[in-house]
DNA sequence: CTCGTAGATCTAGCGCCGCTAGAATTCATG
DNA sequence: CATGAATTCTAGCGGCGCTAGATCTACGAG
């Protein structure tokens, strides 16, 4: 079955080739120019072939969101791993979030801006995105009882850094400045 | 001229019952509910009225927006004002913060998620505006030298829990202790 | 009081969107 | 080579934001 086996692989490029080209234009010109019909075009199809690849276009943005998953928690990774102490490595952790949302605000927005029903914090949570926040609550390990709750709460502060400046909500000078500030505060009289 | 008078009032009201349609809609169904046809059936009109007083969609939910601030400021305000200590004060205000997001979750996202070009930190920024993030300012004033850039860090962790708590990535359990835990660490180590 | 006109309002329609039914085409298999 | 299934396309539906031009209303001049 080796045509089948062409076709399957032939196939299974094309998805990919269609996340691409929708992270890609999203990352050029928006989520809003990203419609079936200008990716039907790039990827050189009519529009129902999407369709047959993913149930709508929802599933093609939920598909680009879960591959920056897998992309943020490797970032993250790295710049923990750079630093042996646990204060260096937090800070580098959150330098590197605020970081790739600044870098690919797209693909951030994608991620954790953009109505989902990608579960979070439940047992179907898709390893990537588990990975990435296990990657916080390890670099908060060192400074608390409750790493989890910790966690939550750095990420919903990075966060909230990264879209009000991104939205020109905050202004985009100190935003290091911010960094320093909310990692000395975090971990003010712990442990 | 009682008769131009009274013509200027009736589209006063009429400027005004659109912008009320706008949020009960977006509050009932979400933005994505609010279209220009449902709004023009709700005020009872046809679609182009909308168009000799807004210059289009966008006007409509950035008029919504600033009204929300207005709403917002005065519960921080009353929320600040009913504490004469700083630290129950400021933990008063981040608690009614979170309430405003959670209640009027519609007319949060008109404030700050969807896209907008209300300039927030210049010199032409709507008053309501301002009067909110003062309000902010003003309770973290007695804990450190340069309150603006922790009411940023501080704001930036409020609207990071709204957020990802409203759109499930953080579970719903648990938001009190991550205030609590915000505001403790915030000020742990100041003055 | 009549009537022309200016302003307010509506009808109808444009080009776009996400999505899909059914026709046309391709191609592995009997 | 013929056939049936799988694949892909053409064409179109209803709804979106927005607008041009027709229609209607009502005020002020004669």
């Amino acid at each position: 079955m080796t045509v089948t086996d062409r076709r399957l692989r032939e196939r299974a490029q094309r998805h990919d080739l269609i996340i691409a080209a929708a992270r890609d234009l999203a990352e050029a010109e928006g989520w809003e120019a990203v419609t079936t019909r200008r990716l039907a075009e790039l990827v050189e199809y009519s529009q129902p072939v999407l369709y047959s690849h993913f149930d709508g276009k929802d599933a093609i943005v939920r598909a680009v969101a879960i591959g920056g998953f897998a992309d943020l928690a490797r970032q993250l990774r790295q710049a923990r791993s750079a630093f042996d102490e646990p204060g260096p490595a937090l800070r580098a952790v959150c330098g590197a979030y605020l970081t790739f949302a600044a870098e690919r605000p797209a693909l951030y927005q994608a991620m954790f801006m953009l109505p989902t029903d990608v579960k979070f914090a439940s047992e179907d949570t898709p390893p990537p995105l588990k990975a990435a926040f296990g990657e916080l609550v390890g670099a908060l390990k060192p400074f608390g009882a409750q790493p989890e709750l910790l966690a939550e709460v750095t990420w919903a502060a990075l966060h909230g850094l990264a879209v009000l400046s991104r939205s020109g909500r905050i202004p985009p000078e100190h935003q290091e400045a911010r960094i320093d500030l909310l990692v000395n505060q975090l971990i003010a009289g712990m442990s």
